[in-house]
DNA sequence: CCAACCATGTAAGCCGTTACATGATTCC
DNA sequence: GGAATCATGTAACGGCTTACATGGTTGG
């Protein structure tokens, strides 16, 4: 799934600004399954102009730079719900975070407990914005989208607070120490976890 | 993280060919993590070995092709723990899948079950991947991430099973409804579920 | 006053993808 | 006989990233 494509589907949600797709893309709806850079989205969206998919129009606002706010024209809706019948790309995931853990015996012990504890506040971040999307969410399809993201960073920050430190000397620690919060800051967003 | 540092990486858990590594990622302990394709590999190694961080051996076999077998020099060793040392990059994702959910309200009900249901299937084949990489994982750091796979594959597994279709008709189907199994011969797959 | 936000773009260059090229062996 | 596995590479092309360029407004 190409940057065409993304904002395309994008505006599929109403027209808006490239950079109101790159809010959407960084803190919005489609924050934990979507990415790009202002440098793909601009070119992309001229891209779809030209190719007659969506349309423009320059809207001047006080105090604002003036923006190009673009629509999906009919034909952009119809290629993108034949984009969606046919067949669909493979997820595409990598992550150097999970090659650094695989590799924790090779690393101090203090540095794989930073990179845990950062970790888990990199998984609270994402369920506080996937918990506002699915708040705001107006389609069953972006509720659905919305909880599996949650379903999945929950679960893979249940692991992360579950399982001892790989390689560490204290795999087992007592009682008393495990329950200390790294970041005190991002406490009160742990209440986040048992919403929905 | 580039394929190179990828392949670096991966040659840290012992010498391999160029072939060997693709298999590594496709459907070993990094498969959930890590993408390359064989252009992007090959071209890597030559650059790792002329950089001085890998080292060569060609090697004749019985009935196969001549292989070049890689493996991790002192100064490559270095690189790559100075690389889990420093600051790590970003995940990356992307789900063309969570996309075409997310616009279930544009597709025909019929279209998105079978997209759910293929899901399934994906899910459950990373699951049984990666239930291998955890049986064969010699250190506490593969355990780890294989488990973290697993951790996360499952709720996602659990999230399609339990969440009724988005947008269709019978979004609270009778039970005798519900239990069918959407592909007979992935069904011994699931007992793999409960493993570990 | 400095940082962050709003707002749009261009240019250069790397990176990686698809497709191509080759060829023996093994399993169904 | 055909598909899959083992095994290594090149060429062309496209896409995306970083960095650059510009400039007003808002909030701490």
């Amino acid at each position: 799934m190409d940057v065409r494509t993304q904002c395309l589907g994008l505006l599929m949600r109403g027209p808006a600004s490239g950079y109101a797709l790159k809010r959407l893309i960084e803190n919005g709806p489609f924050c934990h399954f979507l990415e790009a850079s202002f440098a793909a989205i601009y070119p992309a969206l001229a891209r779809l102009t030209a190719d007659g998919l969506v349309s423009v129009t320059e809207e001047a606002q006080d105090r604002r730079p003036q923006k190009k706010v673009y629509a999906v024209t009919p034909a952009g809706r119809e290629a993108f719900v034949a984009a969606l019948s046919g067949p669909i790309e493979d997820d595409h995931f990598r992550s150097p975070w999970l090659v650094a853990l695989y590799f924790a015996d090779l690393l101090p012990p203090e540095r794989v407990k930073t990179l845990i504890a950062e970790r888990k506040d990199y998984c609270l971040r994402q369920i506080a914005l996937i918990s506002e999307a699915r708040a705001s969410a107006e389609t069953p399809g972006a509720r659905y989208a919305a909880e599996m993201g949650l379903a999945v960073f929950r679960a893979e920050f249940a692991y992360l607070t579950q399982t001892p430190v790989p390689g560490s000397a204290d795999a087992n620690p007592p009682l008393a120490r495990q329950r200390k919060s790294p970041n005190p800051h991002l406490s009160a967003a742990v209440s986040v976890l048992h919403d929905v």
